[in-house]
DNA sequence: GAGAGCATGTAAGAGGTTACATGATTCC
DNA sequence: GGAATCATGTAACCTCTTACATGCTCTC
């Protein structure tokens, strides 16, 4: 369970609550390759803390609600440590756009290029919001956190350009396509 | 839901039971961008019934269990139509080598090297059975099914190499990190 | 005699999503 | 006056995975 686990590393760096950990490091780092949202990173704080890997204490505010600061124990650290050096599997890949073209047969041509097209400009709207998170290039990075922040946003970077152009790839194959069952017809 | 229309998608194309659906049908090929397992195939084939997407038929065998075969109903038909025609969300990624590279800065370089580098043995399993599925390249193709599943494979290919491509990067990258930092000790 | 193939199923649980609730403060 | 921000939480639900069970036949 990645969640579990990014939530230990972040609170790795120092302790926090649940309402940062979601709105300033998760959707505002890894949200791209482990998207989390607010009901489950409460759950799993709790189960955390439960397990022992996690601890919190309750700071009151007066005009704003009172916070709950989870900090890691030392189980934490080293369940932490212990999964990141584990080698895993490949993530499983489930894309539902890839099904939808798989079983387009029945589709007419232009309707199934919709399709692609409307995906197309969310991939490159995506791509675009990936683009704009500056971090140092690779070779520039002068710490080891750094270091991988980069090397994880070059694999978003990559994968949303891959993306686009197979999109790209696909909407000229149909068309390609129609034009040549038209000329038989 | 996919699962649920790629089972319509391939009932659409004639009646089947679940054990072919799942040991012929997706295992060979949308497995790669769909992957299902055995009950939730059963599950699911179930509640289409319900739904009255589907009907089932038991054929007896003798010296074999029993089968259960499932037709597509018109109300299948127009719900898997419908949907072929939707323009979706981007699939969320989730990428959990991702959040062990991000948060790996304590781990020592060589362990995470390991980590990456028994997922590029993986990547390259993955990318040799998906080059070792024969299909008609492109132009080749001769009718729309035939397009659309080159096209899907077309993206696994695509999306296997670009991550082989990135993670032999990221391993270049750590080991250039780790000895400017050497130098620099 | 062991194991693979055929074929369907139950039960329990993990992980993730959606909808909703609370209540003060700050900003337009 | 209405919306956004802060901050935490409950309840119900959907999707997917894991472990297990049945029982006959065919092949090595």
């Amino acid at each position: 369970m990645s969640l579990k686990h990014a939530l230990l590393g972040f609170l790795r760096r120092g302790p926090q609550t649940g309402y940062t950990l979601k709105n300033e490091y998760f959707d505002k780092s890894v949200a791209y390759f482990w998207p989390a949202d607010q009901t489950q990173i409460y759950k799993t704080l709790d189960k955390l803390v439960d397990d022992g890997l996690l601890t919190s204490a309750i700071q009151i505010q007066s005009g704003k609600p009172n916070r709950k600061i989870y900090s890691i124990t030392k189980n934490g650290q080293t369940e932490l440590e212990n999964w990141l050096k584990e080698p895993a599997e490949p993530a499983p890949y489930r894309d539902s756009l890839l099904v939808q073209l798989f079983f387009s047969e029945n589709i007419e041509d232009s309707q199934v290029i919709e399709v692609l097209q409307a995906s197309h400009a969310k991939h490159e709207e995506l791509l675009a919001e990936l683009t704009s998170i500056k971090l140092p290039a690779i070779a520039k990075c002068s710490n080891k956190r750094q270091l991988s922040a980069r090397l994880t946003l070059e694999m978003g970077l990559k994968k949303e350009q891959a993306y686009i152009d197979w999109l790209k790839e696909a909407i000229a194959a149909i068309k390609s396509f129609e034009r040549k069952a038209k000329r038989q017809s």
